[in-house]
DNA sequence: ATTTAATGTTAGAAAAGCTGACATTTATTT
DNA sequence: AAATAAATGTCAGCTTTTCTAACATTAAAT
């Protein structure tokens, strides 16, 4: 994972911080939560700390919901983006590993 | 200011946060605000909310008392590198207002 | 040998967060 | 229309975090 994801991964707010970012209720933002839309991490003691990541993330659900889509659609939603994700991933791996060979038989050749 | 600047300056993080990112302790943190090193924000209830800026800072403060600066060495240090960044973005305006009067001259020989 | 600077520690109070339950509102289904 | 379900509101009791202020300790400067 790049810096920047890991950054974005980093678990630093508090809920208060995310109740003002989106302008969502703490019930709401729990109720997500219940309902698998996010899995933000728990501090030492059991408090609630997202990521930037999930901050992204809940403003996006508030679009879906506000589009009328409900919990259920948006959970198909997500996972359909995380499938494309990680497919984007593997074949950007695949491409870094062929060219890692091609590059190595350039360079023995070159010598 | 940069979008990214704004960023940078938002008051998100608890001092529990700053704490673990920066592995100073609380007392340490405010004793540091109270020499006006940093300067967080407060939230509703008056807790302290500090920025990514600040916890940046804060770093940069360690490593300078780790070698072996005062905290009042620092507070200069501080504020000679406010002034440097001053003049630097009062330079970069002046540029961009001396280029924008040039393209003006270029436009009305233009057309 | 004092003073001063930086940090530790503690107490008591206020704020924020947690869970779980019941209530309300609005949309779906029967 | 009545019943059900989905999303959110609200409240109570409890735990965790943060706050300030004061006194304590340690190490460096005078």
């Amino acid at each position: 994972m790049s810096e920047r994801e890991l950054r974005r991964n980093l678990a630093i707010l508090p809920i208060g911080t995310v109740r003002e970012l989106t302008l969502l209720t703490d019930r709401q933002i729990r109720y997500y939560e219940q309902n698998n839309l996010i899995s933000p991490n728990r501090g030492k003691g059991g408090q609630r700390r997202f990521s930037l990541n999930d901050v992204d993330r809940l403003l996006e659900i508030k679009d879906f919901l506000d589009a009328g889509d409900s919990i259920r659609d948006i959970q198909e939603i997500l996972a359909k983006q995380q499938r494309k994700a990680l497919e984007k991933h593997d074949s950007e791996s695949a491409l870094r590993r062929s060219l890692q060979k091609e590059f190595a038989q350039i360079g023995r050749f070159g010598r």
